[in-house]
DNA sequence: GCTTGACAAATAATCGATTATTCTGATAGT
DNA sequence: ACTATCAGAATAATCGATTATTTGTCAAGC
């Protein structure tokens, strides 16, 4: 039980969105090695906690050592791998404990982001949080097809980031987007579907017009329930599945 | 003004404190490296900003540029470097802006970090903290002797993280710790010596005395207070040096 | 039976050389 | 003069091979 189960995983072929030009930092082999790796290790692919062996990614992709070494490392920043001296890499692994760590932060840290864009965002702030807030409620989950699943943690998450985006703080930001890529993985992994007492749906506009309104204390709250509710929905989900 | 000045760098000779035996993790080229350029721009000694040209400082440190790449590419993680693909590396730069940014939080995390280690911490946490409270105090800072200021900051250091150790949460822990790399790397480039109306050694036996003591709201507001007069005092020194 | 040590296989780290990309600055055209 | 273009230099990225370290296995000794 050492080696990640990586037989799923396709040579890399980067999908470029071939907006036409203006090089947005995705052009070397470690790069796209990165986005490629962590897009495996969110969706489950790679199974957490497993050793990432060299010499079997090294023929998987099709790549030298070097991007390799280099597209690890920075999943490591990421917290999406670990690394030790002389043994190699492994995908971090998940826990209760490590959930409630992110679901903890995340309420202590995207709150104050939540507060802080409040007072500074300006009206390109509010414009984006509405448009991320429709795109995500017209975004459907059928649970049958994966890539509508991958669609909805995109939207999902922008929806997040942007509610944040306002703070002016970029390591806040950086912290955040690192959270959420965490408790992404859970999600991803362990929910299929979300539980029935729930709108979640609800809950992100509810979120998104207080926001906008700058009613503070409302916008604050609906979001640490929202986080808060996640985190306790997938604490069960975990338990069920006997992780500890 | 491209190329960092970095003639005073030697080339690696990691100071193994040869504590007989148990593997530290800190035994090979890159993680070597690491330790070498971590402490290079903390201090100073890379300029903030400068470009970090790798056939330059593969020779200046008498590596290849594998290894070279390895450690740099975990000094990103601590935000310490920056990355662009196809154009390298560079020392991260810094600003006011910036150092407002740490100050915050820092107030928010690290405080954050101090009142779960005071609901959590057992009674090894409070000895921790008494005992790297007396190292800290017995240590002097003497601004002609190089050698007595980077003991300090070790110490510092130490007594900052020690505080927060009880907390339960890595992750907490590594952002604070990250904050306080990039803290530290303000005071020891634009603090000589610390403002007269401060004492310090006061600052920090109060807010050990308050953790020990479990009364939360004294040792979070000291904390706090420590906090932002260190960044209050370093905002004056980088505008005294006209950095925006 | 259990530990210890030596060897071999597996794996990670590093190197030197090669390839790809970006930067520079000289030149030609407007 | 000013901008655009292109060759050559500088620099970053990648590769394939080599070296170092760890891990696994098995036999000898207790």
């Amino acid at each position: 039980m050492d080696t990640a189960d990586d037989s799923s995983l396709g040579p890399l072929t980067e999908d470029v969105p071939s907006t036409g030009f203006l090089d947005d930092g995705k052009n070397t082999i470690g790069s796209q090695l990165a986005s490629r790796l962590r897009e495996a290790i969110i969706s489950g692919e790679l199974e957490a906690g497993s050793k990432i062996n060299l010499d079997k990614a090294r023929k998987t992709f099709n790549v030298s050592l070097s991007p390799l070494r280099e597209g690890l490392a920075r999943l490591i920043s990421d917290g999406l791998v670990e690394f030790q001296d002389n043994r190699g890499y492994r995908v971090a692994p998940i826990s209760l404990a490590n959930l409630e760590e992110v679901t903890s932060l995340r309420e202590e840290l995207e709150v104050f982001a939540l507060r802080e864009s409040m007072r500074l965002g300006d009206v390109e702030w509010e414009g984006n949080i509405m448009r991320a807030l429709h795109r995500l409620n017209r975004s459907e989950r059928d649970a049958a097809r994966p890539e509508t699943l991958e669609q909805w943690e995109a939207l999902h998450r922008e929806f997040h980031l942007t509610l944040i985006s306002g703070c002016g703080k970029p390591l806040l930001l950086h912290f955040c987007s690192l959270l959420l890529n965490l408790n992404d993985r859970y999600r991803r992994v362990f929910l299929i579907r979300t539980s029935g007492d729930r709108n979640v749906g609800q809950e992100h506009s509810e979120i998104a017009q207080g926001a906008v309104a700058r009613d503070v204390d409302y916008a604050c709250e609906k979001l640490r329930q929202h986080i808060h509710r996640t985190g306790t929905n997938l604490r069960n989900h975990l338990a069920a599945k006997g992780i500890a």
